[in-house]
DNA sequence: CTAATATGTGAATATTATTGACATATGGTC
DNA sequence: GACCATATGTCAATAATATTCACATATTAG
């Protein structure tokens, strides 16, 4: 039964390893689980195909009606989930995104539509739509989430900031960056803006690291270093003060945020009420790039990055005037 | 998941134990089941109805679509399992019926269908045809099997045999059966052929008991005992002479053969060609009632009982003249 | 009332799936 | 053409999950 789960994510995805991501398990378990409903099939269902796998006939058969089958049956418990409670709605979302972009802006939707019960879950995890109870998801990727609705909501930018109460006051070349402590995330790189700021610079190895962006941010806020911050993820922070923002360089990221649900939930008013909603906020905040209109400290003397449609090369990296 | 398959049964039985007994698991683990996938689903599903369970109107809902759904499931596998072995015909059956019914007769479905590889599942477990690869099924029972097409098949009667070499010789009057060993099987007593026989007799409670009918029919035929024999089970053992009929007393069986089968397959050309065979089968045997022509060994004096409508009634005995 | 037949539930157990480590295979890159 | 990055394959060990068992509770028939 949990084998079918697995197949069909398998074919869904074309690869085992992409199917563990989706399923939150190892290879290993995929592989497992195909092996064991070919056994009992008694064909094989999907066969190496070079770095990946490709289906065989039978397998071609049997994936489109198991997608169709397990389809219909979280729909039907989603359905059924929903009636119990038609004011809920639920959304999935990762930690920093609504600790700094959905929290502080949220008390608009709450306050224009009292008769839904928001129900924020924040996860580094993905969601998977066919298991947990969820409604609509923000993303951050790249847009490509099988068998999902797909909506491109906006891109980032990445610039440094600190405090401007920061230990022996901000950096006043980039050069000066040396000499302090570089706030790190995992899976968010300096070197890109490095590049960009016509640095030669390697990427730092030393001082804390957060897997979490938006403690990045909070660490920034409290004086401890050096961010190299998203736009979205920067809220009032520039306006307020509590950040300066450094230097002129901007570099685009190559994920963007995306507004996703399964297709079977496109009727629903609630999810279009929250999507009509966020895709207002972000328009008032031009996209995310509001925020860019706070002056920076000073110049790279390179020249900066911004405003571009999103990077789609695999260096994330691009030259393009700003302003 | 394996909690939708549980409340599915729960659903189409209307009853946890009976949905216990469809799947082979204990009622613990479907009331388990099922309380999570309502814990999941935020709403109660299945309520208690006295001695029994009722669907809510989230259960009633929910029932039908998973029902399909879970269908679709187990038809595009079988489907896919079944062009993978096109030729292969399985059929589950009851291992009793299987040694003393089917074995004998089958070796004419093979020769006149070739073309078909017949595997024979004997189980004691009733075959779930959601799970199992099984094809269709010899079922011994009351005949009510839900979301199955079921087809009658025969009859059943119960009377006393033993070889003629049995020690001391057989019995001469149904008095002297108290001077006998009488075999046993579980689920199946002496009782009602005492009754009808004018025997004021207990159930035997000493002596061997078997948990296969074709396991009583054996010994009797070693000469162990007298066992009370069923005509299905029967063969040509009373015409080689291997056992004898006693007395002219027959009861009529509470439960009957029937033929079943997903209704998915009953378009299938091999499952047609087996019930066809199968009824031929019967049809030559008179329902199977040919062996009660051979001639019994004394009367009982009391009036015997045969050849009637099957025995809706819950003791299981009714009396008719016979012939 | 009692016996018989159900469902409900928690802790113990059995089963099953998953992981982690390593092996094998493929394709792009310098 | 060797190497490295990226996949899948597979094993035993482990973790997660379902199931059982034992007993409690509830309902109906007689």
């Amino acid at each position: 039964m949990s084998a079918l789960r697995a197949f069909e994510a398998a074919a869904r995805t074309g690869s085992l390893t992409r199917a563990a991501e989706a399923l939150h398990v190892t290879h290993g378990a995929i592989s497992h689980q195909i092996k064991a409903l070919e056994a009992d099939v008694g064909v094989r269902l999907v066969e190496r195909a070079g770095r990946g796998i490709r289906l065989t006939d039978a397998g071609e058969r049997l994936a489109g009606r198991v997608r169709t089958a397990l389809t219909d049956l979280s729909d039907a418990v989603r359905e059924v989930s929903e009636r119990a409670n038609p004011r809920a709605l639920r959304v999935s979302v990762m930690p920093s995104f609504a600790a700094r972009w959905l929290l502080p802006r949220i008390g608009s939707f709450i306050a224009e539509h009292p008769n839904v019960d928001l129900d924020v879950r924040a996860s580094v995890l993905l969601a998977d739509f066919r298991r947990d109870d969820v409604d609509i998801a923000i993303r951050y990727g790249s847009g490509n989430y099988p068998g999902l609705t797909v909506e491109h909501l906006m891109d980032d930018m990445y610039f440094p900031v600190c405090s401007p109460n920061i230990a022996g006051g901000p950096p006043v070349t980039p050069d000066d960056l040396k000499r302090y402590l570089l706030l790190r995330s995992e899976s968010e790189f300096w070197q890109p803006w490095f590049a960009a700021a016509g640095l030669d610079v390697p990427e730092p190895t030393r001082g804390p690291i957060f897997n979490d962006a938006s403690h990045v941010m909070q660490a920034a806020i409290e004086g401890q270093g050096v961010a190299l911050a998203r736009t979205s993820l920067i809220g009032n922070d520039l306006a307020n003060g509590v950040l300066v923002r450094l230097f002129d360089t901007t570099v685009p990221a190559s994920t963007r945020y995306f507004l996703v649900y399964p297709p079977s939930r496109a009727g629903s008013s609630k999810v279009r009420q929250f999507g009509a909603w966020i895709r207002k906020e972000i328009a008032r905040d031009d996209g995310g790039m509001a925020v860019l209109r706070a002056k920076p400290r000073a110049t790279t003397g390179a020249r900066s990055r911004s405003r571009q449609p999103p990077a789609p090369s695999p260096s994330g990296v691009r030259t393009r005037a700003r302003r």
